[in-house]
DNA sequence: TCTTTGTATCGTAATATTGCAATAAATAAA
DNA sequence: TTTATTTATTGCAATATTACGATACAAAGA
């Protein structure tokens, strides 16, 4: 026991699960926000931005690279992270997708 | 170690990823599109649909509970659960706001 | 009342996540 | 080459999550 059994779930249930573990910690959504608001795709003075240990940025970054949201690319000693237009995209219309498959009448009645 | 540092991000952050985090399983999603499909509320026989224990299933329902994305009608010995509406026209706004605050250009540049 | 049914909670084991110091690796500059 | 700078990785401790059996609890029906 103790492991997710993801067996059970049909691949779009546990995709959007992982989708939504990526962002579902304040240090990776502050880290997003971030790179939005500094459209130039700044690199790891996130270290300093967040209050975080860099080995711990580092691991935050990481999650986020593997799931595709963020893309780096080496500059000389620096790496320049940024959102990656297309995944990004394609997480939007998934979320908007679920969202969208309640559409709430407004009356909170069970 | 090991407890996630709060304090150093915002409100909205911290709320974004509370919800994210209800979101961030398999289980909760599948309870979740159930509570959709059978728009009559239907209670627990989650347990049969989805392939989980019912101490499980109780504890996954409890933690959606907590975020307020659904709510639960005693019935008799039953419990009717459903989605919240005003919640999850709540938190589909939030992600919406999250998701559009990035406006992808769709070249894969840094 | 006693029994049945449906759900919640407790206790516990397995696993995952978070955070950081220390260290490694890679490139730029001296 | 040596040194500084930047980022990644390793190892570990603290905490959180997932899952389930056992049990408690509450309401309905016999």
């Amino acid at each position: 026991m103790g492991v997710t059994q993801s067996h059970l779930f049909t691949e779009d249930q546990n995709q959007l699960a992982l989708i939504a573990k990526a962002i579902a910690h304040p240090a990776r959504i502050a880290i997003i926000q971030h790179l939005i608001k500094t459209k130039s795709c700044i690199n790891g003075d996130l270290v300093s931005e967040i209050g975080l240990a860099q080995a711990t940025i580092s691991q935050h970054l990481r999650e986020l690279k593997e799931v595709g949201i963020i893309q780096g690319t080496i500059e000389g000693t620096k790496i320049n992270y940024c959102i990656h237009p297309e995944k990004w995209n394609e997480l939007k219309s998934l979320f908007q997708n679920f969202f969208e498959s309640y559409s709430a009448c407004c009356d909170s009645s069970c």
